[in-house]
DNA sequence: GCGCACATGTAATTGGTTACATGATTGA
DNA sequence: TCAATCATGTAACCAATTACATGTGCGC
C-alpha cells in the first residue's frame, strides 16, 4: 500500500469521525426521558418513578440507568437543570436543542425495519408526539406506518403459504402469532387515523 | 463498623458471587443459538445466516456477535466444535449440559413480566420447545400464559376504564393498542392450545 | 426512634454493536 | 480474473444493569 493511499484511508476516516460526532446516535432511552420532560420539568427521581410505574421501553427505573442518561442529555445541551423557585429541589427541563432533537425523531421517515422488529418504538414516537407536532404531520407517520405495515403483512402471507408445509407445528403457530399481531397493528392504525380525522 | 461486621459482609459477598457462578443468567442470544442447533450441529456462518435471515430476538447477525456468542457458549461446555467427515468443516453440536439447559429454560414457569414485556421471547421459547418437551408440558406453558393474560387484560382495562378520560388522546390510543396486542396474544394462546390437543 | 419513601449518585461488569481484518472458494 | 459469497475472527467502544453508597425528611 502506498502513501497516498494510507493518506485517503485516513481522511475518509476524519471524514466519518466527524459525520458520527455531528450525529449522534441517541438512544430509545434519550427520547423516553426527552419526552417525559417536554411538557414540565422533572427530578430525576420523579423520572425514575415514571420509568417505574408505566413500561416505557423496557428500561430499568434504577438509579444507575436514569441518573447517567439525565447527565448524557445534559451534556449535549439537550436537557439543563432548573432550580425551582418554591422547593428548591433541581429539575430537569428540555431544551431548545431538545424539542428540536424529538421534532427531528417524531418527522423521520419511518423504516421497513422498524415496522419489522420496533412496533413498539413506534408506538412510543407516536404517543409523545401529540403536542409537539401537527395534526397533518401526524397523519403522514399513521398512514405511511399503515402501508408499510400492509406491505409487510403481504410479504409474511406470501412466505406461509409457501413454506407452511415445510415448518413443524411450533413454528407454523409462531409464525401464524407473527401474522396475526401485525394485523392487529394495522388495525390499531386505522382507527387512529379515522380518530385523528 | 468493626472487624465481625465486616468479615459478615465478606463471608456474605462471597457467598453470593457462588450463587452467581453456578447459575449464571444466559442471554435470549445464548437460548437462540442452542435453540437453533438442537436439532443439528452448524458452523458459525449458519447460524450467522439463519439469525440474518430469520427475525431472532432482534440480534445482529453480524460476526461480532455471533462468534463471541458460540465461544462462551463453548466455555461453559453448553456445545462442542465438531469436525464433519466429508467437507471438513467445523460445526458446532449442542452437548448433554447445553439439552439440560434449554430444558431448564422450556420448564420454567412463565412469570408476569414476561407477559406483560417480553411477549416474543415467550413465544420463542414455545417454537424451540417442539421436539424437547412433551405435550403434557407445553399445555402447561399455553395455560399458564393464557392464565397470566387474561389477568393482565383485566389490569389494563380497569385502569383504561379509570383514568382514560385523563389521558391525552395518544396516550389513550397507545394503551388501546396494548389493550388490543395483548387480546390477539391471547386468541393465539387459545388458538394454540385447540391446535395441540 | 425506626422504617419508609424521597433523592442522588458511583463503580464494576458485561453484552452487543460497529468497524476492521483476513483468507478461501466459486461462479460469471 | 474478479466479484461475490463463504467463513472466522479481533478490537474499541458504549449503554445498561447490578450492586454499592449516602443522606434527608416525614409519619407512626
Amino acid at each position: 500500500m502506498d502513501i497516498n493511499t494510507i493518506r485517503t484511508i485516513f481522511v475518509v476516516r476524519i471524514v466519518l469521525n466527524m459525520k458520527k460526532k455531528e450525529s449522534i446516535k441517541h438512544t430509545l432511552l434519550d427520547y423516553s426521558i426527552l419526552g417525559l420532560i417536554q411538557d414540565q420539568p422533572l427530578t430525576g427521581y420523579a423520572v425514575r418513578k415514571l420509568f417505574e410505574e408505566t413500561a416505557l421501553g423496557n428500561y430499568s427505573s434504577s438509579p444507575g440507568t436514569i441518573y447517567p442518561a439525565l447527565k448524557r442529555l445534559e451534556k449535549f445541551e439537550l436537557v439543563k437543570k432548573k432550580e425551582q423557585v418554591n422547593t428548591g429541589k433541581t429539575c430537569f427541563e428540555i431544551t431548545k436543542n431538545g424539542i428540536r432533537l424529538l421534532q427531528n425523531w417524531f418527522s423521520k421517515p419511518i423504516e421497513k425495519i422498524e415496522v419489522e422488529k420496533k412496533t413498539d418504538e413506534l408506538l412510543l414516537r407516536f404517543a409523545f408526539m401529540e403536542f409537539l407536532v401537527d395534526k397533518k404531520q401526524k397523519i403522514i407517520f399513521l398512514t405511511s406506518f399503515r402501508d408499510l405495515l400492509i406491505i409487510y403483512i403481504k410479504e409474511l402471507q406470501t412466505y406461509y403459504t409457501k413454506e407452511s408445509n415445510t415448518m413443524p407445528l411450533h413454528g407454523r403457530l409462531a409464525f401464524q402469532y407473527g401474522i396475526d399481531s401485525n394485523k392487529t397493528t394495522l388495525k390499531w392504525c386505522k382507527k387512529a387515523i379515522s380518530q385523528l380525522t
